[in-house]
DNA sequence: CGAGTTTGACCTGCGC
DNA sequence: GCGCAGGTCAAACTCG
């Protein structure tokens, strides 16, 4: 699993028609934030993990206010890595961003593998205005299976404008928004680091 | 003991 | 209306 800089708790697991591997459901642990997203292995490319999240998230993510001592609540000290239940994939995975046609619109796929070129790299999106909604920040390093993942925007329609066009723009804006986030970003060693 | 995971049951939408 | 498939709930369980 990658960790995208938020907690997710998982709430249920489904095993999928014409899919050998079930899927999984995480909920944003914070109690304000609707965020969801869905954690399915592919069936082409048992490899490759989808990823797909919905709705906002309502809050930070985490690395991003690593020593906030009274407060937001939503902000741990120290961004500690999700648990993770398939311990083998989660050491670090580098990604690459892909159409996926079968997803929304407004979605994305990020495809984390082992094959690939590249040092870590990392993908991020962040939003313009500071808030992380749509954030999605994943750092891979380690050679792992690949990791797959999509935006599935049903909230982006109401205020928020990020992800709210097409694919494409979200997904551009993504890979390429590095620079307009806080100018530091890490994740604990073992797994991620984000600079 | 609290937070997170597992897993079967339940709910809901959709096609026939 | 019925059955299927996907999504969610919640109690039991695990782990630190």
């Amino acid at each position: 699993m990658a960790d995208d800089g938020y907690k997710w708790r998982k709430y249920g697991q489904k095993s999928i028609k014409n899919s050998p591997y079930p899927r999984s459901y995480y909920k944003c642990t914070n109690p304000r934030c609707s965020a969801k997203k869905q954690v399915e292995r592919s069936r082409d490319e048992e490899d490759i993990i989808i990823i797909t999240y919905e709705g906002l998230h309502l809050h930070f993510a985490y690395p991003f206010f690593p020593a906030i001592p009274d407060g937001g609540g939503d902000n741990p000290p120290t961004p500690k890595r999700p648990r993770t239940t398939s311990p083998g994939t989660e050491s670090g995975e580098r990604f690459r961003e892909e159409p996926r046609p079968g997803t929304e619109s407004a979605s994305s796929v990020l495809t984390y593998g082992n094959g690939g070129d590249s040092d870590g790299l990392f993908f991020m999106n962040a939003a313009p205005q500071g808030l992380l909604e749509d954030l999605v920040p994943f750092v891979v390093r380690n050679p792992a299976p690949l990791l797959s993942s999509s935006y599935a925007g049903d909230g982006v329609s109401n205020n928020n404008s990020l992800c709210s066009n097409s694919s494409s723009s979200c997904s551009s804006h993504r890979s390429s928004s590095v620079t307009s986030s806080p100018s530091c970003f890490s994740w604990s060693p073992e797994s991620l680091s984000f600079l």
